[in-house]
DNA sequence: TTGTCGGCCGATCGCCGACAA
DNA sequence: TTGTCGGCGATCGGCCGACAA
């Protein structure tokens, strides 16, 4: 999975150490991720345990698409404290080399069956293909790929008083496909290569304060 | 699974052997139906073992619905040769309390979207509930339990000139549910309960003969 | 007796601009 | 700028008898 999409797709708050960088590795804190909850009290692992990062694997689900990442970490000896060899950054990657991308959450409408998407003008004009105005009315077809390499297609049309822009012919079968519902959110991006990706993130759901009302609105990414 | 509607599925050709009767098991003949192919010619196990049934487990694939049985065997000494022990019939099981049953090879026209289930006049009048005649047409609904335990409604009328007995709502709800195509079957039996039954039998895909070009026709089981 | 076909009617899908937040 | 709505035309599902094998 191209990195790129993957930060696209976890967000801006989600940052990964650069490769070879010095991390600790909370066995606790794993734990309680993978599991309900683990009683670290008495047995004989410490609290956090300085580690090497030694390989990234940039992942997605198969089914859901959500992104997620394996990291082998080697640990390094209590005494091996050459902070400064000079390899590795301190900080985070700033995924400063920002690909344009740009999330929105699904409305109602966005996410009816028989509707269509309703694509924030920045987005439009940002992150898809150029459309020629001049044509009446301004439609193209656009080819998406999502985080497996399948291709999808959109009719993306701009029209309407006031004028939006709108993806059309292909979203509905994109929404059933990705059994999408409001309040879960897309990711475009435009790939280095050029191509254009395109990525989801569910909606938390079940947790607290995650009720059937979502919160709609847009966030650029890494903005 | 009731082993009535068991035995309705799996077909007249398949005989079980009764509780406590002895059968020979073939160890080369299970691993060849298990995997591709054992070569037993260098193993210590004997071609065919003497044993007596202790249990007789009859199932469906929850997926599928296709049937099948786990036998649990005991295998006798050598010199257990008490043949006639009095307690075991020594054929197999004849099914001769025989629940009325009826199977029907689907053809293009039942498994097309859109269509209905042209009943056989002998399974209409001999495993569905009675129809009044005098009614203007003449229908009723029928409900049909599977080999879950789940029950399917289907809409049974007379009409048509001729006249003939067709199931049309709820039956191509059963065909995408349980992804029948034309060449499967379908099975109605009548338990002793009353209830009727529904199952079904896939066509065997792929092999030698068993090409898109399926054998209509019907066949009253165990006639 | 029953498999297949064309007709036809109603439901649904999905594209559209109007309108307002 | 964009979320929601009602309208409406096209498509599809599915019930029907005609007809012939």
């Amino acid at each position: 999975l191209d990195p790129q999409l993957w930060h696209a797709c976890a967000g801006g708050m989600v940052r990964m150490p650069p490769m070879n960088s010095k991390v600790f590795y909370f066995p606790q804190g794993h734990a309680e991720n993978a599991y309900d909850h683990v009683d670290f009290k008495n047995l004989p692992i410490p609290p956090m345990v300085l580690c090497r990062v030694l390989a990234i694997k940039y992942m997605a689900d198969p089914e859901s698409d959500e992104v997620f990442a394996k990291l082998r970490l080697i640990p390094l000896k209590d005494d091996d404290h050459d902070y400064g060899d000079g390899q590795e950054g301190n900080g985070f990657e700033t995924n400063s080399e920002k690909t344009p991308s740009f999330a929105k959450t699904l409305t109602q409408s966005d996410a009816n069956n028989g509707g269509g998407f309703s694509v924030p003008r920045y987005c439009a004009e940002t992150i898809f293909p150029r459309l020629d105005y001049n044509a009446e009315p301004p439609v193209q077809t656009i080819l998406a790929k999502d985080v497996h390499g399948d291709v999808w297609k959109f009719r993306h049309i701009y029209r309407g008083t006031p004028r939006r822009h709108l993806l059309t012919t292909g979203w509905s079968n994109f929404v059933n496909q990705k059994k999408l519902v409001a309040g879960d959110s897309i990711v475009f991006m435009r790939a280095e290569s050029g191509d254009l990706c395109v990525g989801i993130r569910r909606a938390k759901r079940g947790g607290i304060g995650n009720g059937p009302d979502y919160s709609p609105g847009w966030n650029p990414i890494g903005g």
